[in-house]
DNA sequence: TGGGGTTAT
DNA sequence: ATAACCC
């Protein structure tokens, strides 16, 4: 990387970035505030400060491991590994390793056309997903060593703010190691990189922490991965795709109006979904100019000031959503697809197969939830899937039970179900499912509250006076005594 | 379309 | 309890 002659970055540049730039408060944002060189060195890049507690200009990750499934799979039967590989839920390839997408296998291909256009596929059934779900947490944990604040999305991706440690190395950076900065991987657009731009600096130490990510997944658990390197969380999901599978890629501030725009359609924005998209539309706005333009007053008539805005912002490349950190799931669930579920004897024997597994692991876990729902999907010709769902809080002293092997935790929480289950299907008319669903959510960290003390006053399931009827929930639960 | 997850209303 | 979003 050739260091530009004096001067720093051109005035042509586009509104956002600039307006980013402004908002991070990074000073040295004019050659003249800059102090003078040192011979040998650029010292004044220590001065270049973003002050504390400023809404700062971030340094984010995105990582996203490449077909994580089909990874997983190929780990735990290495015979699988230079063959086309599929992975299978009920008629559907959810997934398929590189082998296979060569030979035309697409995500969330039906089974019949994907063998039809590779025969020589291999199938393996991913519809347990309990393997997936802990080498998941695994990827999770190795990054959380690097920075705390993690958060994931879905099973394979994750964000890591990285501007706290990102400051940290920049520090301890030596004058000549830092005239010989490079990036790891690729800068979007070949962007030319600045050295003495902060900014650019900073995104390139971000480009080697990431490298040092992928690395340690690598050599950790044996799993290859892209990433991410910019300002924001939506332009870390952006970038990391750009260079496909196991690279990585940094955006440098002055491409991120290229970025944006590489995009072909509003939907590919993270953030705006099936629904959003489609009323966009009807509002002629099919590509992100458009979205850049069109009257933010209408906009939020039609949707709503929230999400107006927010969207609007993303079609900038703008998003100030923080890196929220994870930690432990918020609710665990198993589902079944069926292709007809019309009896209550074959409802009872799912609930019963889902509860065993979910019971399992609500006992991995550690803590307990205080709360039981069941999802349903019903039969409908072709109208859109929707999920209907009833929920009631667990008993105390079934919750109790929850962790210990010993006592019939089954036959109370069947019991239960199956009052939800008669809850929104009536029993004594036909009925046709395709889908059941069991939660256990509410959960909380196991009781160490005694008697006497201040915590056991404040938790509602050990003091069971205070907790009829007195406090409001925004979520009804349905009570067992409306049964 | 599967088998998961999250947050907002 | 549902609806939107994400993978």
């Amino acid at each position: 990387v050739e260091p530009e002659p004096e001067g720093g970055r051109d005035e042509e540049e586009d509104a956002a970035p600039a307006m980013e730039r402004a908002e991070a408060g990074v000073a040295g944002g004019s050659p003249g505030a800059r102090g003078p060189e040192e011979p040998g060195g650029l010292p004044w890049i220590h001065d270049q400060v973003v002050p504390a507690g400023s809404s700062s200009s971030r340094v984010i990750v995105h990582v996203d491991l490449d077909c994580f499934y089909a990874q997983v799979e190929m780990i735990s039967n290495p015979e699988l590994k230079d063959k086309p590989l599929g992975v299978q839920q009920k008629y559907l390839v959810v997934t398929c390793n590189y082998e296979a997408r060569k030979l035309g296998v697409k995500k969330l291909m039906n089974v019949r056309d994907a063998k039809e256009k590779c025969p020589q596929l291999v199938l393996v059934n991913g519809e347990d997903l309990t393997r997936y779900r802990e080498m998941s947490y695994k990827v999770t944990e190795l990054l959380e060593e690097f920075s705390p604040v993690v958060e994931r999305l879905g099973f394979d991706e994750n964000f890591v703010d990285l501007t706290e440690l990102v400051g940290k190395r920049l520090q301890q950076l030596q004058s000549d190691e830092l005239a010989a900065l490079t990036v790891s991987g690729h800068v979007y657009n070949n962007q030319a990189v600045n050295l003495r731009d902060l900014l650019h600096v900073r995104l390139l130490v971000g480009s080697q922490i990431a490298a040092e990510m992928r690395e340690a997944m690598y050599v950790q658990l044996g799993l290859t991965g892209c990433a991410g390197v910019a300002s924001n969380k939506l332009l870390a999901k952006l970038v990391s795709g750009v260079f496909k599978p196991n690279q990585q890629t940094v955006l440098l501030p002055e491409s991120s109006q290229d970025l944006i725009h590489s995009l072909n359609h509003i939907k590919e924005i993270p953030g705006i979904g099936y629904k959003t998209a489609k009323r966009l539309e009807a509002l002629g706005i099919s590509n992100v100019r458009d979205l850049q333009a069109f009257s933010s007053k209408i906009l939020e008539k039609e949707l709503g000031i929230s999400v107006a805005q927010r969207i609007q912002k993303l079609s900038f490349g703008e998003d100030h959503s923080p890196v929220t950190p994870s930690g432990p799931p918020q609710s665990f669930s198993e589902e079944d697809s069926l292709k007809k579920c019309s009896s209550e004897i074959e409802a009872k024997n799912k609930i019963e197969e889902l509860l065993a597994s979910l019971l399992n692991r609500v006992c991995q876990d550690g803590r307990k939830p205080h709360t039981v729902r069941l999802i349903i999907r019903r039969y409908s010709s072709e109208k859109h899937c929707s999920r209907e769902s009833r929920q009631c809080p667990i008993p105390p002293h079934v919750i109790q039970k929850l962790g210990t092997g010993n006592y019939d935790v089954m036959t109370p929480m069947v019991d239960i179900l199956m009052k939800l289950f008669r809850n929104m299907v009536n029993v004594k008319m036909p009925f046709h499912l395709t889908l059941l669903s069991v939660c256990f959510c509410n959960l909380k960290a196991l009781n160490t509250a005694k008697k006497g003390t201040i915590d056991y006053y404040l938790t509602p399931s050990l003091s069971t006076t205070s907790c009829s009827g007195k406090r409001s929930f925004k979520t009804k639960d349905t009570h067992m005594e409306d049964f």
